[in-house]
This record gives C-alpha cells, sequence and structure tokens, in this order.
DNA sequence: TACTAATTGAAAATGATTTTCAATTTCTTT
DNA sequence: AAAGAAATTGAAAATCATTTTCAATTAGTA
C-alpha cells in the first residue's frame, strides 16, 4: 500500500536535504487516504486516535515542508485556520477549486468548467509571468457564499 | 470630500442598525484613499501617524463590520495576517486579481484578461450557486509565485 | 556498526485576534 | 435643544494558532 508514493515522498525529501520518518510517513498516508480539507488540529487528532502520538510541532512542520515542496497545497476559508490537500497537477482529472460556505465553513470540491478555467489560467499565468517576470507556481479559485443549510437557519432567526 | 460615499455608508450602517462614527468614519476615509491590501497594523499605525488615535481593536471591529456588509474584502497571502481592500462590484473597472509572492508577500493587482475571467466566473458561478444551492457573495482569484527580486536573492544564496 | 546531521516533542514564547467591561458617543425621541 | 436608550469605544486581559527552543532520539551514510 502506497509503495510507489512513498518512494515519490523519500525521493523528494531526499532532494532537499530531508528524511523520510515515520512521523512523515503517517501523516502523509492520513492525507492520502483523506483527500479533504484538514486543519492541524484535525490531522493531529485523529492519528492520536489512530494510536500514534506524533507531536502537535511535528504535525505543523510536517505539512509545512510538505507545503514548501508542492505536495500539499494550503489554503485559507477565512476562519484563522490552515487548511490542508494534497496538491494535484493543474491537468489532474483531480485537480478541482472550492467553493465555501462563509457562515459554516464548508468546503465544496468543484470541478464544472475545469477546463475552461485551466485554459484561461494558463493563458492568465503566461500573461502575468512575463509582463511581471513571476515565477508562478500555484493559483487559487475560492467561490464564498452561503450555504442552503445556513441560508435556512438565517430565515428561522429573522 | 467623500460626501457620497459617506451617505453611502452610512445608509448601509443604519441598514444593519449600526451608527456612524468618527473612527469608522477616518476608517473608511484611509481606506478609500489607500487602495491597497492593508493589514490592521498598517492601519492602525497609519493613523496614529496622523494624530488620529484609534484603538486597535476598533480598527479590528470596524475592518470586520465592512467586510460583512461587502465594503471590504478579506484575503490572506498567507503570512498570518488578513488584508484588507475596498470591494469593488464583478463588473467594476477597478475589480481585480491578485498575483502574490510567497516569498516576501508582494502583491500585485491584475486585471488583463478580465474579462474573460469575470465572464467565465459569472457561468461557473450561476452552475454552481444552481447545483449546491448556494448564495455565492464573492470569489477569490490568486496567483501564487516568486518574484523576480526573490528569485535573483535565491540565486545569489546558491 | 558508528557517525553525523536531521528530526522529534514538550514546554515556552510569540503574535494576531477576540473578549470583557466601564466610560463615552450617537441618534432618536421628547 | 435636552434626555434616554442603544451602540460604540478602548485598554487590558484572554484566547488561540503557530513558531521557537533545546535536549533526546532517529535516519541514512560512511
Amino acid at each position: 500500500m502506497g509503495c510507489k508514493k512513498h518512494l515519490g515522498w523519500r525521493g523528494m525529501l531526499k532532494k532537499c536535504g530531508c528524511k523520510m520518518t515515520k512521523p512523515r510517513e503517517i501523516i502523509l498516508e492520513h492525507l492520502s487516504k483523506n483527500c479533504k480539507h484538514l486543519t492541524v488540529e484535525d490531522i493531529y487528532f485523529a492519528l492520536k486516535n489512530k494510536s500514534h502520538d506524533i507531536g502537535l510541532t511535528t504535525v505543523y512542520r510536517t505539512l509545512e515542508l510538505m507545503v514548501q515542496n508542492g505536495i500539499l497545497n494550503k489554503f485559507d476559508i477565512g476562519d484563522g485556520k490552515s487548511r490542508y490537500e494534497l496538491a494535484f497537477e493543474t491537468n489532474s482529472k483531480d485537480h478541482h477549486h472550492h467553493l465555501v460556505c462563509c457562515k459554516c465553513g464548508l468546503i465544496i470540491n468543484y470541478n464544472d468548467f475545469i477546463d475552461e478555467e485551466i485554459q484561461l489560467l494558463k493563458k492568465v499565468e503566461k500573461e502575468l509571468s512575463e509582463k511581471h517576470n513571476f515565477k508562478i507556481l500555484n493559483h487559487i479559485i475560492q467561490f464564498q457564499g452561503v450555504c442552503s443549510n445556513c441560508a435556512k437557519k438565517n430565515e428561522e432567526t429573522n
């Protein structure tokens, strides 16, 4: 299970002078199996529940390392906590963007019209990187709004 | 100066049972004149320099209120501080998206291909709001990368 | 197997943001 | 224009996510 991935991760770590360790392996495995949008706390407690006592600090450090190396994406939905998910190549069928409820924090991955989005993103990316001499590494598209549940709750209140 | 705006702001505040106050007026004026991407600290010290002693807490509260009412956009470039800017209608000529350097935090507003972006965003927005029963209020498009300065610095280091 | 450098984790420190609460201000109503 | 009710302010304290510190441990190499 996950052997190929392990090799990939190990190679990536080697390239930047880092080592593959038990905690890192466990954290990465967890993220691979839970293609969600996890906070540090989410991961820390999930692993604790599986009897993996990995320090909170280690979770922070591992996630940061993986973000630096493009394995994970880090993003923010406005609640003051960072969230992490596996990074998928722009061309991958799993690549997606986010629809976020700003009341309850619900996050929906979408890939409707993803081809059109990607095509346009690439065009804009090319223009911007040339014009501003930027090396563009990533992008975020996020729609923000109110989900049906929260809209309902709000009506009841009024 | 800013009379029309003041009326608009006052009306907005009234609608939500809030009052127009000196601090709020000063903070909004400041944001109107500085179409940047300001942190709470930026604003607090800028006003202090103009001899406006407004409490840090009040700055936080005012900004949050304006975000809730669509006057300001709040966003995050990954450095742990929230940034604020005037919100422009999607159709406004001032509407823009961001190109961010993840090393130094440089933020560039761009509107190249903005018409195409908006057109696509509207299409996606319609689809998502129907499909997921969301009331969509806003969107973020952000490109992340390394600016030329930081790229240069990095070369020198190696 | 031994060594060197990287990693871990617990505790302490940091830094942004929120809460508390008494004093002040706004806006409506007389 | 004055009074009153409700909202707002600001300073200090509290909270909460994240980072730093440092001694003990572990991984990968020689």
